[in-house]
DNA sequence: CGCTTTTGACCTGCGC
DNA sequence: GCGCAGGTCAAAAGCG
């Protein structure tokens, strides 16, 4: 750990000096002038030893948090790796309910990532892990500066990279995909003898009507392609999401009246990405659309926000899962929700009524549930799914991927990205006081203990507060801004460092994990000091640049930009 | 006329 | 092997 207090200590060692030397010959005036200002002196170096003292203590406190939770991370890690059975074996353990509410656990635990605020989630339960201290380094100077208040709203712990999930998996290897990102893969997976990944179009019909990729389709197991739902209200058959789509099918499926439309990206005519639009069985105003693919061209810049968005997204949910080759077992059995700011994309208001209370959620299965084993899907919620609505739903093929109805008891984590109100940039997204990337904790939490949910909150702003905003902002001026709130909001968090996103993810699911364990007999406000999150290293490096690289459709272009403009807009 | 949508048929994978 | 369900194809129809 760093000797943070070393500026404390100088600071003491002038004092120290100025007592120790006075003048020599001093007037009698002189001589009182003096002793006033040494026992200013004096009652200021005591301030300071006060101040020092109490810094210390916060420090140990920190330092002693942190290592018990890094060990108790590897620790889980390890029976993890080890055992993945007996590790879901222990979730179950630790939920005292039905057979059926059982078995929903089983599937997935709930992450929820807030974007705007966390009413409802208190981040006291986050392990994260820095293998350089660097920001519990910069965060304990942040202490320092700005007090308790601060210390509580904006402390943080750094996910190094040993959080990071040793393998990358992208089984939609886009031309748009960077060098690096191809050259990563094509190491995990020639030595995972996966090749499946290096087909230029993840399109199975494509697979089946070349000879040559057939012939690896059939010698190779079937790439895991990674799906995007997206569940949005939505009057219109489908979603305006930007692109140009052709409609090629329809079905009606089991479980749903409601018929399933095929589409296909027509902007490109060998895009390889599809969608299927499908409404909610229980609300007709709800409409999934599942993402499949990566767009291998040029975006209209009204479709990169969900492109970006479910691109990352994707990519982020095969990642998680690359730890695992049980299809069944794919990704973290996690579930991240994601609140943002009400929003509406390109003209389609999501929740339209229930507004201040939108979230975005993903929903990353660890079962698949909504597709085929081999396409684990993340959901984004983006309808007006408060807690209690998406507790009243009824078991579906939807809602038992998303686990909406027990998303009351599973034990989850929150993360609540933004307090950034910057109208220009989006309504809301991981801002925070401008210096630094950390993720703060928000106001209002809601005990662990009560809800089980744990939560990171990157901003301070009241959601409704960031609402407001936007809408002052943008009421007279149609739905263009809009549009591009929430998206962006989600395509950024996601998209400015997925990596750094993966870690969020990861400390998340750590402490739902870590947290049920730790969270006993420990003063509140110290163990709001010990378990802040940060966007990791990539993050606050992302932040500190300057340069604004192009937009590019997979969203890199995206986040740096986006934190390039957090940077320089110093909330 | 060109593009999109519709719709029945076909293919594939999976469970029994 | 059979049936089922999801997904796709492609010809026909619709539309601007």
């Amino acid at each position: 750990m760093p000797n943070s207090d070393g500026a404390d200590f100088i600071e003491e060692k002038k004092v120290d000096s100025i007592v120790s030397h006075p003048e020599n010959h001093p007037s009698s005036d002189q001589v009182s002038t003096k002793a006033s200002e040494l026992e200013t002196a004096e009652a200021e170096m005591g301030m300071v030893r006060q101040e020092n003292e109490r810094l210390k203590m916060v420090l140990q406190h920190i330092k002693k948090d942190y290592q018990s939770l890094q060990l108790r991370f590897f620790d889980i890690i390890k029976q993890d790796h080890q055992n993945p059975e007996k590790s879901i074996a222990r979730t179950d353990d630790n939920n005292s309910v039905s057979k059926h509410d059982r078995d929903q656990t089983e599937e997935s635990e709930l992450v929820s990532l807030s974007l705007g605020r966390s009413p409802r989630s208190e981040a006291k339960n986050i392990i994260a892990q820095d293998a350089n201290n660097k920001n519990i380094r910069d965060q304990n100077h942040d202490q320092n500066n700005h007090g308790d208040h601060d210390l509580k709203a904006n402390l943080t712990l750094g996910l190094g990279s040993e959080m990071q999930l040793s393998t990358e998996l992208v089984t939609d290897p886009s031309p748009e995909n960077s060098s690096e990102e191809v050259k990563e893969l094509a190491e995990t997976h020639a030595s995972n003898g996966d090749h499946a990944w290096q087909s230029s179009n993840g399109n199975p019909k494509t697979l089946r009507n070349d000879g040559v990729d057939q012939d690896v389709s059939h010698e190779q197991p079937p790439a895991k392609k990674a799906r995007v739902s997206v569940r949005a209200r939505c009057d219109t058959p489908t979603m305006n999401d930007g692109c140009q789509w052709r409609k090629y099918g329809q079905k009606i499926s089991k479980g749903n009246p409601c018929p399933r439309a095929y589409y296909r990206c027509t902007v490109a005519p060998s895009c390889p990405v599809r969608k299927q639009v499908q409404r909610c069985a229980e609300d007709l105003s709800i409409l999934i659309t599942t993402y499949e693919g990566t767009h291998n061209h040029p975006l209209p810049v009204t479709a990169t926000a969900m492109a970006s968005t479910t691109s990352a997204a994707a990519s982020m949910l095969l990642s998680g899962s690359s730890t695992s080759s049980d299809p069944t077992n794919v990704g973290f059995g996690t579930t991240a929700t994601i609140s943002a700011t009400p929003t509406v994309i390109n003209g389609l208001n999501f929740g339209q009524l229930d507004t201040m209370r939108t979230k975005a959620q993903f929903y990353l299965p660890n079962s698949s549930t909504t597709s085929s084993p081999l396409f684990p899907t993340i959901t984004l919620d983006l309808t007006t799914s408060s807690i209690s609505s998406l507790s009243s739903s009824s078991s579906t093929h939807f809602n038992r991927s998303s686990l909406s109805s027990s998303l009351a008891r599973i034990p989850s984590s929150s993360l609540s990205f933004g307090n950034s109100s910057e109208p220009n940039i989006l309504p809301t997204l991981w801002g925070n006081n401008g210096s630094s990337s950390y993720l703060g904790y928000g106001n209002t939490m809601l005990p662990y203990d009560k809800a089980h949910i744990g939560s990171l909150n990157l901003g301070k702003q009241s959601h409704d507060f960031l609402y407001q905003r936007s809408t002052e902002k943008f009421s007279n001026q149609g739905n263009i801004p809009l549009h591009e709130s929430l998206t962006e909001t989600l395509t950024k968090a996601i998209t400015s460092d997925p990596g750094a996103f993966k870690s969020v993810i990861a400390a998340a699911i750590s402490s739902m994990v870590g947290g049920r364990e730790t969270h006993h007999g420990r003063p509140d406000g110290a163990e709001k000091l010990g378990q802040g999150l940060t966007l990791g290293e990539q993050a606050a490096t992302a932040v500190s640049h300057n340069n604004i690289p192009p937009l590019m459709q997979n969203g890199k272009g995206l986040a740096s930009s986006y934190f390039n403009r957090l940077s320089s807009s110093n909330f």
